[in-house]
DNA sequence: TTTGTTTTCATATATTTTTTGGTATTTATT
DNA sequence: AATAAATACCAAAAAATATATGAAAACAAA
């Protein structure tokens, strides 16, 4: 971070906004050439600030318009077991996102389903077989306010 | 999603693992030439399938390594009354998502903040300025076990 | 100032994207 | 079934962009 100067920053800052803009237009935008700008990625690149480049697709148009959090406790004696709860869950392609947390519960999980009926069979058929879970507590997303995966850098 | 066939979805999966390879080598994946992916890729743009390009960076590099789940209850009487709660949540830079839930609380807030103190800074004098806002409740993420843009397409 | 290092520019080359025209293949229509 | 219309594909050309290279400028340290 302390290597980063103000354009390795603005260059950042674009790219995780839009990363199909080209080296010219990026250029062009920092007042430099494109020389210093194409070498300067590739150095965040290679230094691991840029991980990985992805399309956003649409989750509605796609047929997973509903999301669901859930909290997920283990049982008690699985709390110092090293489980393969954490394999389980990294195959289910439902889950998008699995934290470890502080608090009531320990997971959260954020998944994507089609419908209620879809997510019903996902925590039946899917979630509840997976060993060492406890309890569930699942929290309805009714709608999304704001969604970027742009850091405030 | 009836109008996709597997040529398609295979388009849209192989970019959001990977948005930079080149229509050339996804093209021979899928053992076509160029211009049918290209054109599909294109029309799969236009029709909102694809929704942007992005660049995903490393939190920890840039910084933010913590993240907080902030679930959030409005004021009684706000509940009804369209407040600019929404509008003061899109511009903090911290949120980086924000839910309407259903449940014990009305929203739920992913933040990213460098550290403890960070958190604190941002509960103490920015979000808890926000208007409408009743209580709050943080839940601290320890470790992100699972962390997908990608759809299960 | 001098030396070494870093950053940038200008330009050339390699690669990729985008366009174009033509040919199968499918789908609809008569 | 025959014809027309639309769709999806291929091959190749043109345009744009990415990448590489050598020289100039800016900067830092001795």
């Amino acid at each position: 971070m302390e290597n980063l100067d103000n354009i390795d920053l603005q260059i950042l800052k674009q790219l995780q906004e839009n990363s199909n803009i080209n080296t010219k237009e990026l250029a062009s935008k920092l007042f430099l050439t494109v020389t210093p700008v194409y070498e300067r990625i590739k150095r965040l690149e290679r230094d691991g600030y840029i991980m990985k480049y992805v399309a956003l697709l649409d989750k509605k148009k796609l047929n997973l318009g509903m999301t669901v959090f859930c909290n997920v406790r283990l049982k008690e004696h699985a709390k110092n077991v090293g489980s393969n709860f954490v394999k389980d869950i990294v195959a289910l392609p439902e889950i998008i996102e699995c934290y470890n947390i502080a608090g009531d519960y320990d997971f959260m999980l954020k998944i994507l389903v089609e419908d209620m009926s879809s997510y019903q069979d996902f925590v039946m058929n899917k979630l509840s077989t997976i060993e060492n879970i406890g309890n569930t507590q699942s929290i309805f997303v009714m709608g999304e306010i704001k969604h970027s995966t742009a850091l405030a850098i």
